[in-house]
DNA sequence: CAACCGTACTATAACTAATAGTACACTTAA
DNA sequence: TTAAGTGTACTATTAGTTATAGTACGGTTG
């Protein structure tokens, strides 16, 4: 699935966020998936379940995923309504990334190849967006 | 000049890393321009002088000032080769930042305009660049 | 009922961030 | 030469965060 640095300056459970957070974007896990429960990532990766628990926490606050006491924790849908929070906070972020690049020597048509190539990889997975929406 | 939040969750030295390096990216800070020394940044800041010292070593570590003992630190060169290195960085920040705005309904559309606007407000702060905008 | 599930606690150790203070070598100007 | 200001390197302490360990409770499922 993936794999965490335990000796890394990054929080573990942060860690495992941006890679939950990116198995979703990727839409290798669909909506509605279980995901492992919290004792079952603990063991697999090799970490605390309270560290787990943490990460899936901020996951639900910030709506990447829901949880059912009794059943499990599963992705969340993918929201209908453009969630302007959440866009405005990449939006920021994109901002100053772009900046600094600009800074390093970085064009706009280099920018635009970053995108174009994220782009491609993104339509390889194209076949697994064919969704069984059952659970 | 820039204020920080010492009650961020964010550590008040990686606030200053991030404020400085725009000021040195925005062309508010010119190279070889002499920075407020540690003792005068605490000061301002309201900080201790160690925080502020982390935040210089960190800069000067990444390329951005430099320092001479006795003289003070200045805003370093811009450099003639890309650091490929720092575009390394930056790129890998920018894909998976692209990834999440799409998959939140940014569209490659939206991406490339919000990369213009940053073009914009540079192009506005051209004014400003032949002054010596220091402190 | 038994075995799962999420969740909420307490407690502890290890680490980091921030502060306070001291010291030293260097540079500059009085 | 002296005094003030500079970066830099330490020690020590406090506060907060991270990760661990353990316990407990209620809901779900077979």
């Amino acid at each position: 699935m993936f794999e965490l640095d335990v000796r890394s300056r990054q929080p573990i459970y942060e860690q495992l966020i941006e890679k939950m957070k990116e198995m979703i974007v990727r839409e290798l896990w669909q909506p509605h998936d279980q995901l492992p429960s919290v004792r079952a990532m603990a063991k697999q990766l090799m970490v605390n379940p309270n560290t787990i628990q943490k990460a899936y926490r901020e996951l639900e606050r910030d709506g990447w995923i829901y949880s059912v006491p009794g059943k499990g924790s599963f992705v969340a849908a993918r929201p209908k309504e453009p969630n302007a929070e959440a866009i405005a906070a990449v939006h920021e972020q994109f901002i100053r990334l772009v900046k600094e690049a600009r800074f390093l020597g970085v064009t706009n048509e280099q920018l635009w190849q970053w995108i174009i190539e994220g782009e491609e990889e993104e339509e390889n997975n194209d076949s697994t967006r064919r969704r069984d929406e059952n659970v």
